[in-house]
Parts: structure tokens; sequence; C-alpha cells
DNA sequence: TCCATAAGTTCATTGGCAATACAAATACCT
DNA sequence: AGGTATTTGTATTGCCAATGAACTTATGGA
């Protein structure tokens, strides 16, 4: 996810997979099926080219064919084209502290499956909860070769492109490897490693990411409007996941979006951390189940501080309170009003507000979705691996 | 600065631009003069092809050549090539509260004229400060047509191939307009639209940028460590730039790195904005000047709270502490231990904190860097205007 | 039934890079 | 001193993907 300024020079095939990517993202972004011609009008292809790059498309199964609607105007109809709703899927798998999923989406961004397993995973030894997880994964893979809906013909295989896993912690964005997870009490625990024997085929390595970055990505999923937005996760800790031009920014490291330790109140509470006032200490889970009657009131407040120091640093439109905040309409109101008064920009451009509408596997939605962006964003990587 | 995914199809032009640029990229970069056979190798293109971009970059005037090192080795010798230092430069504007400047910047990335105008701005409507700064800028330009330096040989003529202008203020990253400029006393003024037909000719209409994210540009090229930082500008108002990746970073509107509004003191001292306890409140030139014994502790404690939590949200392993700032060891001193308390990864991963040595006119040199980045970013766009 | 219209396909042409062969300029060896 | 190895840089040919124009296909309307 990281833009690696690459020292390799353009060729021919480059422009085309340039092209090609164009193609596709046309024919997934457009409202209703996609012609060539229209495909070529579009982009200023001439209606070869067009045509060409949609029977790759096809070739490689990213694309189907729909019968051409009936025709209202003269001239021969268009046949039109779509994201396959069959063929490579993203598997996505969740580690949380309070339980553990896995989750399937298809090239349209729809979920086919979806499982979750309740259970306190905190303290937990990695190997055994990765052991869990595996096994959830193989129960989804293998219901996946079964075609359960009557209206799935044979021919509408689902075949795993990568695994994605969502951990709650400070992951690098190089090798998969999680540094901190303070919440499943991991450290420096190489997911990868461990996980890949053990996961069902796929042609690519499996990835490992942060929890609020997935949740993001599934929240952009879910709503077309969103392009450039924080989405903060309150759970025990607290993580946000930065989307900027409709892509996730992580960071150089991958550690970026980390909002939990931002000091909101200067002297404040001891934070498991070492230092006072972070974020989580009047914001996470534990804060908000306190008796304090306040708690509500400092918990909105300094959330809404922090989150105004992140939409000033990043200029961003858009919030999306997600994880137990989203249950929470009182945090909603108070983190609006802080945004009202502490965003530089607020008076002239307001900043939207809104709760998550995904529910508690957003992470395991958005890790599989983040298989499926890959294959959006890079559709002749995909092409020989029929 | 902005990512536009573009949707227009690559083609084969596209791929010459992209490989110009590289090419051109590798001969910036490349510490000793970098021969047409090296420039092969290091991309992986042939001989051939890197010698046709070469001869391109050459006939832009774009780079030179420079003798052959005395042979150490068998083989023919070869000829090296380096940045021009001649021919296209970026010219730098900066509007301060206390002074105008004017700055050049060659192809080498290097100074080549720099005039300062000390004088109180604030509260000057801002037609006649345009007007003393596009006199400011002929004055320059005038200096260009007539080469100073005796060295300068007659074919070493410099010409202007952009303006930029820097603001202390939130400029959009789409029009050029100067939204807000509160020091200066500015509301929505549009720069480029008066400026234009006073400043000296060139090839693309001027473009104007905050002042941080310029400064920021400026330490970018001082310094070739730097890849992922914070550029904090201490001034009447404290405005910070982000670099992410050895590119400016400004957000989708270009407000991104507005720190001076972070909340640092909940339910401190009002500030202008109309909120309570903002950076500005605290470490703003105003606040490090009043006789308060304690103001330079709560001033550095203040700016490492703000910075640290712009480091947390951003994924940076590097604070470049300018402005006033850089007088002031310490406000680093205090700096460096906020991050260490406050930055999740400081423990394993360091934040590196120094103070600019640029001085005041950071924001001309870097505002006349930009074009030169525009320059070597897509060289291919400057081939035909000679 | 014929024509206008629009979608999709075929084919020659163009631009840029790869591969290969060739020319040029030097160091090293005998 | 002259030949050989070595490296740089250039010329030629072929390939790939896009363009542009002509052609085929499929439909609605006169």
């Amino acid at each position: 996810m990281t833009s690696a300024s690459a020292r390799v020079p353009a060729r021919q095939q480059s422009i085309r997979a340039s092209n090609l990517a164009l193609a596709y993202r046309l024919v997934l972004d457009a409202p209703t099926p996609l012609s060539r011609a229209a495909l070529a009008a579009a982009t200023g292809m001439t209606r070869a080219t067009a045509g060409a790059l949609a029977d790759a498309l096809l070739a490689a199964g990213l694309v189907q064919e729909v019968a051409p609607p009936p025709a209202s105007t003269a001239g021969r109809p268009a046949t039109g084209l779509v994201p396959a709703s069959a063929g490579w899927v993203g598997l996505g798998l969740e580690v949380n502290v309070d339980h553990l999923a896995a989750c399937v989406v298809d090239l349209t961004g729809a979920v086919r499956r979806q499982v979750t397993v309740d259970g306190d995973q905190r303290g937990r030894e990695p190997g055994p909860v990765l052991a869990d997880l595996a096994a959830l994964a193989h129960r989804v893979a293998d219901d996946l070769a079964a075609p359960d809906a009557p209206e799935t013909g044979p021919g509408d295989a689902l075949r795993i492109a990568q695994v994605a896993v969502a951990v709650p912690g400070l992951v690098r964005s190089d090798g998969g490897r999680v540094l901190r997870a303070p919440n499943l009490d991991w450290q420096d625990v190489d997911v990868v490693e461990e996980l890949t024997p053990r996961l069902p085929e796929a042609p690519a390595r499996p990835t490992v990411g942060n929890e609020a970055d997935y949740a993001a990505l599934a929240e952009l999923d879910a709503d077309r409007e969103l392009r450039d937005f924080l989405y903060v996760s309150g759970e025990i800790g607290v993580g946000a996941g930065v989307v900027f031009d409709r892509r996730p920014f992580t960071g150089s490291r991958g550690w970026a979006g980390e909002i939990g330790h931002v000091t909101v109140e200067p002297g404040g509470d001891a934070c498991r951390c070492g230092a006072r006032g972070c974020l989580e200490t009047v914001a996470g889970l534990d804060a908000l189940r306190s008796p304090d009657p306040d708690a509500s009131e400092r918990a909105g407040s300094g959330l809404g501080r922090a989150i105004a120091a992140a939409v000033n640093l990043y200029d961003l439109d858009t919030v999306v309170l997600g994880g137990a905040y989203a249950q929470r309409p009182d945090l909603e109101e108070l983190v609006r009003a802080a945004l009202a008064e502490h965003v530089v920009s607020a008076s002239w451009a307001p900043v939207a507000v809104r709760r998550s509408r995904l529910g508690g596997t957003a992470a395991a939605i958005g890790a599989a979705a983040s298989v499926v962006h890959r294959i959006h964003a890079d559709p002749a990587a995909w092409e020989a691996r029929d």
C-alpha cells in the first residue's frame, strides 16, 4: 500500500497493464453495465483498443458479459460488461480481543461468506489463536467448493486469490510482522510465517494489516461518496485508519493512524503505554464503562479533540466512528461539536461525522476487500493465473 | 501535488515520459556524473534506450555533459551527465509577516539569487503587498539577464520556468486562492489572478502554496537523508509541512499540516480561532516572548505533544524545527523528550529531531525548489519549450 | 425493404523499447 | 610499438500496444 517509486523502466506491457486497470476501474465504477463503446468514449481510447482490453478482462475472468438491455435507440445494441461475480475472491481473517472472524468478498465487492466465533483471545498464546483462525479459514474455504445457493451455477466456483489478516496492533507494512498488539498481549509475532502453511491454498502469500486500516477499507467500499476520511475504531484500544484519495494511507512503515496515544488530557491518567492523558485513557472501552457520570462527556470531548488533530493534520472532510463508538450517538454529537470548534477549516468546510453501519466484523470484511482492491488495481497481474 | 488518478489512457509517449523522468531522476540523484552505460545498468534499459533518453535530456537543456574523468579502468571512457546549471530556473516569492523575499533556484537545486526586504506586512492591503512582491520579482529577473559572476559564460542564460508564491495561510491546492492568512489579515485573496499580469514572463502560470509546505521542501533538498518528515515552522502562527516519500503531502484541498490549532491544553487560553488551548496559544511567537518564566517549558511541552500527535498519525521518523524554533535548542530538547514519551513507536524506532539550518527565507527557497521539482518530475513536458 | 445508426472487429501504420551487431576509445600485455 | 581485451556509445531490425480508417453486425424507423 506504500508507494515505492520503482526504478524499473516502463515498457509496452506497462502501458497495457495501466490501461487494463483503467478499463477495469471504469467497469467497476459504472452504475450500469458498461459497453465497449462507452468504455472507449469515457477514456478516449479507440473502440478497437477498448474492445481488446475488454476481451482480455473477460478472458481473465475478471468481468462478465450481460445480455443487452431492451434496445431503445437505433443501432446495434451494446453488450454490457460487469464485474465477475465468480472466480477470484479475497479471504479476510480477523483476530480480535473478543472474537475471531472470517469473510469472503468477491470481485463485485459483495460479502459472500461470513463466520464469527466469539471468545476471549486475551492472554492466549499466538500459536493456538492462529491455529483456530486457520481452522476457521478452512471451514469457509471448504464451503466455497460446495456452492450452497441454488442459483449458483456449476461454473461459478469461487477461488481464493489471497488471504489478508486483520490484527489490532502495529503491523510492519513490509513483512507482515506484528510488532505489538497490546490488547492481545502479542509482541513481535510473524503471523505470515506462522499462518502460511496452515492456510487454504492461494496463489499469493497472505498479508497482515492493522484492524482499523482494514475496517476503513470496508467503510470505503460501503459508501461511494467517501474519498478522504478517518475511520476511528473504539475498542479496548482506540485505533484509526486513514483513507486518502480512496487509498489506505498506512505510512512508510505501516504505523500511521495511531490515534490511541494522542495526548488529550495533559497530565491526566496514566496509560499502559507509560505516558499520561492518552486518548485511550478517556475513550477506550474501559474508560467508557466506568461508573463516573461524566465518563461519556470526557470521552466524547477527548475523542473530538484527537480527531480534530487528525483532521487538521490530514485535511479530511469526513469521520466515521466504528467499533463500540458505532453504538453511541451521544459520542457522535460530542465529536461533531468538538470538530466544529477545533478544526480550522470547519467554519467554511464542515466535517461530516457519522457512525459505521457495518457491525463488528468490519475489519474482516475490509481485509477481504483489500485483496479484491489489489486485483482491481492491477488486473494484468491476474491474467495468467487461471 | 495531489494525486489525481487520471482517467486518461496511457500511450506510447506516456512510457517515454515516464522513462525520461526515471533517467533524469537517476542523473539528479547520482553522487558523481552518470554515464549512459551506468544509466542503462541502473535501470535495466538497454544502452541504446538509455542513450536516446540521455540525448533527449541534453537537447532539452535539462542535463549537460562533463568531460570524462581520468580513465582508471580499461575500455572507452564514459562521458558523464550532470544536471544542467543553466537554462530553466524556478522563481520563489515569499510574503511573510515581517518580510518579503525572492529567490532563484536552478536545476541542480542551487540557490542562484536571493533578495529579502524587511518590513512589517501586517494589516497592509493585499494589493500593495503583491505589487511590492512583483517589483522584487522583476528586480531578480532582470538580474538573471545580466550575468554577474565572471565565470558565467555567454550561453548560461537563466530563464524562469514558473513562479511560486509562499504565503503564511491556508491555500487551496487547486486554484491558488488564499482562503485565510490570519497573520497578514488576508481573506479570500486570489493571488494568482492579481499577480500574474505583473510578474516576469514565464511559460507556466504562477502557483501559490503554504509557507510551511514550501519550507519543508527546502529542507528536503538540503538533506538527502530525509524521506518522511514533519517540518514545523514557529512564527506568530505555527504551521507545519508534511513530506511523505520525498513528496509534499498537502491533502486533497491543500490544508494538511495545520498543526497550529491542535489542542494541547484543553480549556486553556483563548485562541484567535475561537477555540481554547490551541498550540499557537502556547508556542506561537507571542507566547514565547511572554515574560512568564515557564513560557518556554510550556511551549516546548505543548509543541512536543502536538508534534507527537502528528508523528503518531503519519508514521514519520524525523521532525525539523524551523522558523523561530530554529534558534531554540531548549525547545528542541523539550520536543525530543515529549516525543520519546508520547510516540507509540519511539521505544524501538526513535524519532530524530533537529533544527533547520536554512534561515529565514526557507519558504522562498522551497517555493523556487517546488518549480524545479516539477521539472524534475516531468521532464518530457519541458522538452519542446525551448 | 431499404436506410440510418451505433457497436464491435479487422488491418495497416506509428512510436518506443529490446536485442543484436557494430564502431570508438582506452588499458594492458607481449 | 602493436595487438588484444574491455568498455562506451550508436545503428539496425523486430516486437508490442495503441491509433485510425474501413468493414461487418445488429437494430429501429421510413
